[in-house]
Parts: structure tokens; sequence; C-alpha cells
DNA sequence: GGTTGCTTTTAAGGTTGTTTTAAATTGAAT
DNA sequence: ATTCAATTTAAAACAACCTTAAAAGCAACC
């Protein structure tokens, strides 16, 4: 089981990290919210222990951006001891799991094993840039619907966000080989695809390099 | 929401009943460890509260004979606070919660949301989703009786609920490997399903993605 | 064994959304 | 300014999907 531990208290994680080994754990530690959040955001872990009082971002912050995201590792939080309201606030919010501190890293190891032997919940493949989102099993891109062929294409622009594709290889890779009216098949789809980029608002947009081909850029 | 609440103190069970009712969830009380099993035993709950001090049966002992009979119903556990033995012996055995005596109402309703918004267990006997309870034991849904395809098909849907299921992944699942009309069996199923979710009058629908496959979406 | 009632398969026609086509418009580069 | 690439749009063509109903299959029952 890997996990990620949050938690400002350098002595006091370096005391749970060492327990946890011994028990096969393997925990990647962030000191702030900040390097929490972005450690959270990346599918590596069984489970996240997230401490509540945290330097730059809360632990009750970093989740609900994750669940945002649509991140849906599980998640323990960990606050002092009767703040009953940060309780109810992470589990409304989707924690999975509260453990009031102080606690016997016994009743953590005990947790995170019932957390974990649940069925795994089924990951969505989902492709991230920026603040868009797209969703390869239902083909949604942060919620708006896309079509096969507009699917076919903005799949290859996140995934080499920043390098520019080329037409070809668009054409190659969503149609296979045609003929005649081939390179305006991208020149319509790459329209559609800016037409719901800009109903969605987002920052990310597909920017055109003449005589080459497409790239996703954000602003 | 419906939970089974097995508590011997009858005063207290009557207050949290009550506060619990105002919420919307819908309690049965069991007074005794005995009559604690044979309703937990029933898959009629979306959750189990367990209080571990129980006259002839206790607590754990019912969580251990529930697991024994694969029944996954989640359930938290109750006692007396810093029983920490008490706690990690109940979630060693698989309860999926743990509370300490005295609680907040709030936090028991807080945990008790927590716990079932979670995805269905893998072999539950009923899947929920919304407004819908298929029972795969009878087959039937919200009451009305699906036949083995529907029913095939149905569970893929409920059991990935917002994310979408391929005609293939169908048909391989329920038909096995066949031939010719393949494709047009599993339209048709999907046709019958969506008149009878029409019948229950249900928010819940079956959505298509075109060229990939459908899902169950809530309006 | 044949009748009854149900589920499943087959088939065909209608509907809808996606893709293709084509033409007019805009914009960048020399 | 001229040219060629890229954008946009709308209509036509197409393919996927839906629905329905009849035929076939299957089991329970007399």
């Amino acid at each position: 089981m890997r996990i990620l531990y949050v938690e400002d208290e350098k002595y006091l994680a370096e005391a749970v990290i060492h327990l946890l080994k011994k028990e096969k754990i393997a925990v990647d530690w962030a000191a702030d919210g900040e390097e929490g959040l972005d450690l959270a955001l990346k599918p590596n872990y069984d489970a996240i222990v997230l401490d509540i009082m945290l330097p730059k971002l809360s632990g009750l912050e970093i989740l609900k951006i994750m669940r945002e995201r649509c991140i849906k590792t599980p998640v323990i939080m960990l606050s002092a001891l009767n703040e009953v309201e940060d309780k109810i606030n992470g589990l409304e919010m989707g924690a999975d799991d509260y453990l009031a501190k102080p606690f016997k890293t016994a009743e953590l190891i005990a947790r995170l094993n019932a957390l974990v032997r649940r069925p795994p919940l089924m990951d969505a493949k989902v492709l991230n840039f920026e603040d868009l989102k797209f969703d390869l099993t239902n083909r949604t891109l942060n919620g708006v619907e896309l079509t096969d062929k507009e699917a076919g294409i903005f799949e290859m622009l996140i995934k080499t966000p920043g390098s520019a594709v080329t037409k070809e290889q668009i054409l190659a890779h969503v149609w296979g080989n045609e003929s005649e009216f081939e390179e305006n098949y991208v020149e319509v789809y790459i329209s559609y695809l800016r037409k719901k980029l800009k109903s969605l608002k987002s920052r990310a947009e597909i920017k055109t390099i003449r005589n080459l081909g497409y790239k996703l850029v954000y602003v």
C-alpha cells in the first residue's frame, strides 16, 4: 500500500512514517498544503492522510479541490480533538474517514486497512491540462460531450500539451487513410472544438501553427 | 436512506432515532444482539450502526457473523470512549467506521452520509442509484421484475454510475460471444429497460453516447 | 404431448445525431 | 496587394441507434 501523508509537524510525521513502514505501507510526506495538493492530484496513492491545520492551504481546501477534480483517492482527515465542526465539514466534503489528534498509529493503520480493503473505485481514464479535465470513458470535456472525431483529436492535443500535432498525424490517427477533402475535416473539427472550449470559459485554447499544425496552450 | 440501529439503551436510542428521522433517515431499532443479528442479515439497509456492548450477542460478534456470511452492508461501530482495542478489532473485522460514545448525532449523520455516498460494494445484493433500488436476488428494480438479459445489462449500468459501458462490454458480459445481429440485441434491451424506467417514473435514465455506449444518469 | 405464457431473437422501417462536402469568409505572410 | 492557408457555416449524406412487432425458443403445467 502506498499513501500520501500531509502533515506539518515534522517530528510527528517522522514517527508515524516509521511505524507505517514497519507495516509495509509506503509513505510520501508533504510538509505543507501546496505540496500536499500537488501530490494529491496525482493518481499514485491508495489513500491520503490529511491534517487539517496546515501552512499555505488547509486540509479541507485540498480535499475540496481534489473532489472538484474528481480525484477519488480515499482520504482520512486528521485534526485536534473535539473539533466536531471540522469533522463534519470534512465528511460532508467527501472525506472517507476522520481521526482525532492525538491518535495511536495502530488505529491509523487499522483505518487505512479498512479503507483500502474496499473494492477500488472505478477509475475513469481522465486526462488533465490546467483547468481542463477530459474523461475518456464518458468522452466528456469538463462535463460537455464530445463526438467521436472531436474526442479523437482532442485526445491527441491534450496528450502532448504545449507541443504541436500536425494535420497529417491527426488524419492518420482519427480517420485512417482517406482522400480529397481530408485536411478540411481537421479544420472543421478544430473549429468545433474551439467553440466548445469557449463555451466552457476555459483559459486553454487551441493555437494554430501555420503550415505545421495545432497545439493546446494556456493563456 | 434506511439504517438498522442496534442499541440496548432505550432512551438514547429513542433520542437518536428522533434526530435521524428529521434528516429523512429511516431507522429500524433492535434492542439486543440477537434481534440485531436477525435484522442485519437481511439486505434491507444502507448502513448499520452497531453498539459493541449488547445483551445476548456483542456488536463485534454480530459483525463477525455478518462478514462471514458476506453481508457487506456498511457498519459503524459504537463504543465507550478510548477503548482503542475495540476500535481496532472492529475495523479489522470489517467495520467501515467507528464512533466513540458519547457522540453527537450530527457527527453520526455526517458519517452515515459519507458511508452511503460510496459506490456500492462489490457483491451487495442490492444496488442503489438515486431513486432506484435494484435487488439482484429477485431481480427486481423498485419492485418491477426484470428478465435475465435486462438484469444483466442493468447491473452493469448501475455498478458504474456516471461512467459509460460499451456495447461490446455488454455483449461480452451478458451474451458471451455471438454472431450477426449482436449489437441490435443490446439496443432492443436498452429500449425495454427505458420503458420500465419510465413506467417507474424514475428520474434516472439511460443515456446513449453515440459510438461509445450507454450510461445511467440522473436528470 | 400439446397448450400457455414468457423471454429471446430476428427483422425492418423510422428517427436522430454525426460526419462529410462545399463554398464563402477571414487572416497571415511575402 | 496578392496569395494561399485556415476558419466557419450550412446543407446533404450517412451511419448509428430506436422502436416495434412478429417469429422462434423454452419451460411449466395440465
